[in-house]
DNA sequence: GGAGTTAATGAGTAATCGCTCATTTTTCAA
DNA sequence: TTGAAAAATGAGCGATTACTCATTAACTCC
């Protein structure tokens, strides 16, 4: 062996490829670019990348990983089901403020059309992974006995919505109007909201 | 006055513009092949639209009017906040399988992160009209009395993923998902659901 | 039918694109 | 210190980009 990797490359282009698509915008995305904002040739882009989709793509799985790592470290500290998808439900909205450009870029990959893009081994994983957290609350009797999937799209679809707007206005969330949305969310969602009280 | 405009050239360009979003994806969107598409020059299309961008904005101005307006008629036959409410969420959904590449430029353009592209007249428009049928429910008292904002994000947030998920899989969306994911729904924001009953 | 007007054309422009590869630089083992 | 091995370079490739403009085609009015 010689000449081993000096640096963290892919940090570094992750970080670029982020400012870029944060900076021109996702139909203006040029590899040339990147390569200028990390400091880099062009050539290293393609010892690490095959494409530039292959660049794109492999940011956008780190960002979702990177999420998934929040929200899992946000739910470890607590036991019942209730608390956890609580602590995952206020880790992923503010992922979107903390790492604003990180969450613009998983969204525009979200929103991309070629459909292979969404069919991958590990993003499916960390999906599932999220739906087993839901199907604990069924079982433990706190959500309503309804389809996980049923129940992940009432309650993450606002999460995702605010995290968005968190990282487009750049400014705090209200603290307030987070928790109220996160009440009426999980209002619908639990089996046994605080009722006739 | 003289050689007049054959044919809908807007329209035209709408659909070529819609179908090359769809084939290639937000980064690889190109201008001559939109012409192409379209049967039209690429001269013409510079008649139309400045730039490429103030093209891809006045689609989505169009299909975001689109959007509206098929909620609005949805909403129209019903009378109560209730039922116009349930119908605009529905509409909104459908129109996710009814027209999906119309739908997914949409949400290409709203992931995109140059922020003038949001603050547009006719948009806000269009947001405010909504958040007033939203008033109109808490107003009658079916819905919680807390800022419309807050309702619109845990009553909207779902019914765009599901038309965002209908419009990738070109699936027919299981009716009694829906119903299901619209009650749950309804329950969080309902003054009072039909509760100890 | 001819004059006037304007929509539509598409070859062409400079710039930029994604990407390659011969070359240089840096590292490690001997 | 040296030679082999791999990492990094960046000028440069052909293709494609967004966009222009001189020209042509199609229409209206007189």
């Amino acid at each position: 062996m010689a000449r081993p990797v000096a640096g963290d490359k892919p940090k570094e282009l992750r970080l670029a490829t982020l400012a870029e698509v944060a900076a021109v915008g996702s139909t203006a995305v040029s590899v040339n670019r990147i390569a200028a904002r990390a400091g880099l040739s062009v050539g290293t882009i393609y010892r690490y990348y095959k494409t530039k989709d292959e660049l794109l793509f492999a940011v956008y799985l780190e960002v979702k990983r990177d999420i998934h790592r929040t929200m899992m470290d946000a739910a470890a500290p607590h036991d019942g089901a209730a608390s956890r998808l609580r602590a995952m439900w206020f880790a992923l909205v503010g992922y979107g403020f903390d790492a604003p450009q990180d969450f613009l870029l998983a969204e525009m990959m979200n929103a991309e059309t070629r459909n292979d893009v969404h069919d991958n081994k590990e993003l499916n994983r960390i999906h599932t992974e999220v739906l087993l957290e839901i199907q604990k609350g069924v079982d433990e009797g706190v959500l309503v006995a309804y389809p996980v999937e049923t129940i992940e799209t009432v309650l993450a679809s606002p999460a995702i919505t605010l995290a968005r707007h968190a990282s487009m206005s750049k400014k705090p969330a209200d603290r307030e109007a987070l928790e109220r949305i996160f009440t009426l969310v999980w209002r619908g969602i639990a089996r046994d909201p605080e009722r006739c009280s």
